[in-house]
DNA sequence: TCAAAAGTGTTAAAAATACACCCATGG
DNA sequence: CCATGGGTGTATTTTTAACACTTTTGA
């Protein structure tokens, strides 16, 4: 046992590791996932996460942003590593060990529609996903769980939307994360009180209703806070 | 780039993976973390994190339970994935990206001494630790930093202590971990309320004042909490 | 009898929750 | 004029925070 690990130690084994990335979008109602179509086997046709092997000299991080821009046009994202899966199997072909990655992504951005069609990509409701490639299913409940839990403590909910968004907008954001009903009035009270979303002087457009008004996510605030002790909680 | 991406996921790279785990423990006063002296280059003679590289047939986890058995003879703790560190360059010989661990341990438990007299291992408190090889220091804060959070909201911390401890101890404990002191009596009655804790009918042993009574985790009633949507926070 | 840590309740402030109606707009 | 969502305040409950003295024990 100890001299195998002595010799393992020398000869490290070689393996190959890639990026996978659970994309987030929301519309109005619902949380939605980024999905592409295999278009090779293993799982040819299969839906599966939009990912690729990294290279020999960048980063992880940065293998995560190029895949994600290769294949779904995507790139300024929030991007953040979410766990590492690496199970011998895993991959059918060979040993493949999987650094998984989250991203936020405003789905009003039409981007992704645009460089989606060539490659076969589309938008999936998360609850209503199709079985996928690989343990890609594992991978986004894992996602799911890391943003439901995140969304709380970190205002990265403002990634998944528009620049401008209104409160109701920002309300569904978090029940569609979190998966259940918020308060109105709290809700407001609350995100109001964090002095972190800037009012304008703009209403929403085309509406069928009295036009809400709209607001922004003030970073730069945000950062200020940070630094001097505050926590965002919600 | 296109086809330079298609090559690339044709002809996946193949690089070495290792695990390296942050091991904690807590004695009275301080948390502390397990380190072993480097035997060979590069880094020779500095203070590492203990782990190694991964084989071809095990599972990360697995991979990590081991190495950390073999390095420190430390078995049956708690021990969770933390972060992928794999900046090339990370590794001067060549390109490892690295699944980070991070476990609990007991310090009471002598078995770490006796396995780590023959290796250079020892305890150093996490405030005091010296420079370490590798972006291992890197990865003893992001360790921190989890430690820290995750305390609050999952009963971790008894991983730390001996089966038996007292409130006292517990409280140090959560001190040390969150680097900050804790009121007594709102501790104490906070984490009473919870009904995690059992009461049991011994008292410390050998102490020059009163005694403390001695209290045990109950995992089973953590478990069935859990189950029925109860939510640890402290 | 002294030193050292164990143990124990109350009060005030702050935060979270529950809850219902009028308003503006476009169709 | 009506359907749709926008917007607003108060009272109650719950949670948190602050705070000091008596008890037990061994040396």
């Amino acid at each position: 046992m100890y001299t195998t690990s002595r010799r393992a130690r020398k000869t490290p084994p070689r393996l190959s590791v890639c990026v996978d990335c659970v994309v987030f979008g929301c519309d109005e109602a619902e949380l939605q996932a980024l999905l592409i179509r295999r278009a090779a086997p293993p799982y040819e046709g299969r839906w599966a996460l939009p990912g690729g092997f990294v290279r020999g000299d960048e980063t992880l991080d940065a293998a995560a942003r190029r895949e994600l821009e290769e294949e779904t046009g995507l790139r300024g994202v929030f991007l953040e590593q979410l766990y590492t899966f690496g199970a011998p199997g895993r991959d059918p072909r060979r040993r493949v060990v999987s650094v998984a990655y989250y991203a936020l992504a405003p789905l009003s951005d039409h981007r992704v529609r645009a460089a989606t069609d060539a490659r076969d990509a589309a938008w999936f409701a998360v609850a209503a996903a199709p079985p996928l490639a690989f343990d890609h299913d594992e991978i986004l409940a894992t996602a799911r769980q890391r943003l439901r839990g995140k969304v709380r403590y970190q205002p990265i909910g403002f990634e998944l939307l528009p620049p401008r968004f209104t409160l109701t907008q920002l309300q569904r954001l978090y029940e569609a994360a979190l998966g259940q009903p918020l308060d109105k009035r709290n809700f407001r009270k609350k995100v109001l009180a964090m002095g972190l979303l800037e009012e304008l002087d703009e209403t929403q457009q085309d509406v069928a209703h009295r036009a809400a008004r709209l607001y922004r996510f003030d970073r730069k605030r945000y950062r200020q806070l940070t630094n001097s002790g505050f926590n965002f909680e919600l």
